[in-house]
DNA sequence: GTTGCAATTGGCACTAAGTGCCAATAAAGT
DNA sequence: ACTTTATTGGCACTTAGTGCCAATTGCAAC
């Protein structure tokens, strides 16, 4: 996967070439996303990509694997965003309770997006060939969590398999909430769906 | 994941046609299957499965719309095996209960098969490329079984919210019981995972 | 069993994703 | 200014997947 992010990073300049490339990067995203929300994903040929980012086709390929990847790169940032959050919760915190605020932390931080990820998640949810790639960000998530969790946990192999069986809990949930927000047409802030799922969690799994 | 589909169905002579359709499915997924296992997905190609199981590429296409549909049919059966088995269960266990039966019953129905479950499974996790089709079928597990919780638990949106979370996470325990199984190369049986896991459920989401 | 019908098949040509290779170019270091 | 190195774009190639049509094959009715 790649990296680079989108917004922001004028304190350094790493100079021209490295400028030069994330400004291709982040052109080839915009141009992809406008597309692809236009005129859906399977319609959208990388060849029109390229051509509305200004460079060649080869040049794209180079940047990003695949078409897919150009999507996930929209929400490059989630990974490590959900990482750095979980490490940096206290200790203290049941592992439910860390997982919780972190997904509500990603939720507020999407809600302040100048795109629209409601649009986005919409899309996402409406074209089956687009879920597998919803699918392996997830999925990425979970690993990423799994890890932070392990380094908690120690790695013995009951550690470990309790860390991966809460990472996915985690994930769940926030799928689940997410489920919640399309299916009230984004009325309600995500925030709230995620506050009830996490408690519904709680309940669900006495009885 | 194998359920061998319809190995025998001695029993109704549907006319030759569909005898033969049938056939040439088993045949392709045998061929691709055996494919798969010796060189791997990507150094597959369709007309290779296409010229082993003597059809044209083209009659491949109508069989299964990708070559990773030829792969998923392999463990098709999994989500009606699991759904029905649900299904099964009686109302007075607890959600969770049901769903540790019924993975356990996947379980053993899988290791009494005549392929080897477990060189899949590892091909499977090995094999990057492939990963989306296991987490596209685990998503389709998901479904079914939420499915059947809706139908118990009634169509209120918090019904609906509770079911997709069991589903998910009785999926998500049963993606952890996996790994520990492919952790010990399949020494012990999944069963064993399976009921480890589960354990470590009613364990962890307490603390 | 012959004739007529509908489904299945295979060949061909096409689009689109993704890759290897190489020559041209633009940045970085000296 | 000169050399080195990374980036680029063009081209040709492989493979997945689709539309179209003509040939074949199973099926049924006569």
């Amino acid at each position: 996967m790649a990296d680079a992010h989108d917004t922001a990073d004028a304190q350094e300049s790493k100079g021209l070439r490295e400028r030069k490339q994330a400004r291709v990067r982040a052109e080839l995203i915009e141009a992809a996303m406008r597309l692809f929300l236009r005129q859906g994903f399977d319609e959208t040929t990388v060849d029109q990509i390229a051509e509305a980012a200004e460079v060649s086709r080869r040049t794209l390929f180079r940047y990003f694997q695949t078409k897919g990847d150009i999507l996930m790169a929209w929400t490059r940032g989630t990974s490590d965003f959900l990482e750095a959050a979980l490490q940096a919760r206290p200790r203290r915190e049941t592992p439910l309770q860390s997982l919780r605020e972190i997904f509500t932390e990603l939720a507020e931080q999407l809600a302040s997006n100048n795109v629209d990820a409601y649009a986005v998640a919409l899309m996402i949810d409406r074209d089956p060939s687009l879920r597998q790639y919803s699918l392996q960000k997830h999925a990425e998530w979970e690993d990423r969590l799994a890890a932070v969790f392990i380094e908690r946990f120690g790695a013995s192999a009951s550690s470990e398999q309790r860390a991966w069986l809460l990472a996915r809990i985690g994930v769940a949930s926030f799928r689940t909430a997410l489920d919640q927000w399309i299916a009230v047409q984004g009325r309600t802030a995500m925030r709230s769906h995620l506050i009830e799922t996490f408690a519904l969690l709680d309940r669900s799994l006495v009885s």
